[in-house]
DNA sequence: CTGAAATAGGCAATTTCTTGCCGAAAGCCA
DNA sequence: TGGCTTTCGGCAAGAAATTGCCTATTTCAG
């Protein structure tokens, strides 16, 4: 397993102090390292300063808003998982933010419990296909090496794959028309993990 | 350039068959070739079938939803532009259409020339994408080989490349961080032609 | 037309990938 | 438990890809 078992570093953004205060504490209780910032500007200070693994934000603040802390978040730090919250949001806003490569947004009032079952998905899901995806396809990005791509595809080919055939190797030989031995191969250069 | 003069192929989805028969007129004007499904399930027969530049479809439909139809069609094109539109839609809903990789969400009711601009717009942006679905997925129901795929892959990138770097070998070289002797090999095993 | 710069390709050494063979480990059902 | 099926991995030969070196060809500005 590639697991990491260090805590994930979190940072929260959120100009309601209270709120602010009681999620972190939650959050840090449940094996999270909690960095705060209760506006975006300061958000992207931490960013700047600190490796970060997932970012949570509240949509409306005053200042910098959510999409233009992504904005801008996203230059720095380019494949950073964000999740929104907000309690007023537009269908336009939750697609601005969803393709500036949020991984959820969450509606207010966000239960901290919630909070928690989201971010342990996001540790779960986040290097899963949707992020092969992007290495593999995201051809805005032109800085990722042609070696890089192809493997990134390659796994992309072989992890859906065993997605759609239910995890059966048999079947995933059958349906690639690949050496069995060069899919073992592959899979331990690639890293790939059968899940059941 | 390689840039297509046909018109681009739209499959529009939509249960309520007068809107459905305007929009299809309206875009059909406008220089877009337009195959029109009533339901999801025909939709993806068609998706099947036929070579399919970007999806429009309505959220909420009788039998297959929006959703649904968008995560199977991910599996037959996974790089097809989906656009939906719905006139009540969740933040939910929102957030799961964007992460089946919905390229815009619009708002019933939809203005035949908004949408009109957004798929522009969607050609525009996903140009490339649409183009490696031709070469590499178009043919591929699941059946093709691995190997071939990769390839078509790796014919895809390099020629991509050549076009955003306007033909330059040096400049390609430099993006795709790939030796030149190695990418003169593969352009000759891939059947790669350099166009001025 | 001329020379510099860019590009292509032959050759060969080296590296990497593929794959058959065989035995072992894991999972499953009666 | 015992046998059957499925999957895995070490080993090694053979196949394919990578890449440096050197030279030929093409392109292009002056």
């Amino acid at each position: 397993m590639t697991e990491e078992i260090s805590a994930p570093c979190l940072l929260l953004i959120d100009d309601d102090h209270d709120v602010l205060g009681a999620n972190a504490r939650y959050l840090r209780l449940n094996n999270y390292q909690v960095i705060v910032a209760d506006c975006a500007e300061a958000a992207l200070e931490r960013l700047k300063e600190q490796v970060i693994d997932v970012a949570v934000t509240d949509l409306r603040m005053p200042g910098m808003d959510g999409i233009s802390f992504a904005r801008k978040a996203r230059l720095l730090k380019p494949l950073l998982p964000i999740v929104f919250f907000s309690g007023y949001a537009s269908v336009a806003d939750v697609v601005e933010a969803m393709k500036l490569g949020a991984v959820d947004f969450l509606e207010k009032p966000v239960e901290p419990e919630t909070l928690l079952a989201k971010l342990s998905e996001v540790h779960l899901t986040h290097r899963d296909a949707v992020a092969l995806q992007r290495d593999a396809f995201d051809i805005a990005d032109s800085s990722i090496p042609f070696r890089q791509r192809v493997l990134a595809y390659e796994k992309y080919l072989i992890e859906s794959c065993f997605l759609q055939h239910d995890g059966r190797v048999a079947c995933v030989l059958e349906a690639l028309k690949i050496n069995r031995r060069t899919l073992n191969e592959k899979m331990t250069r690639l890293g790939i993990q059968r899940k059941s």
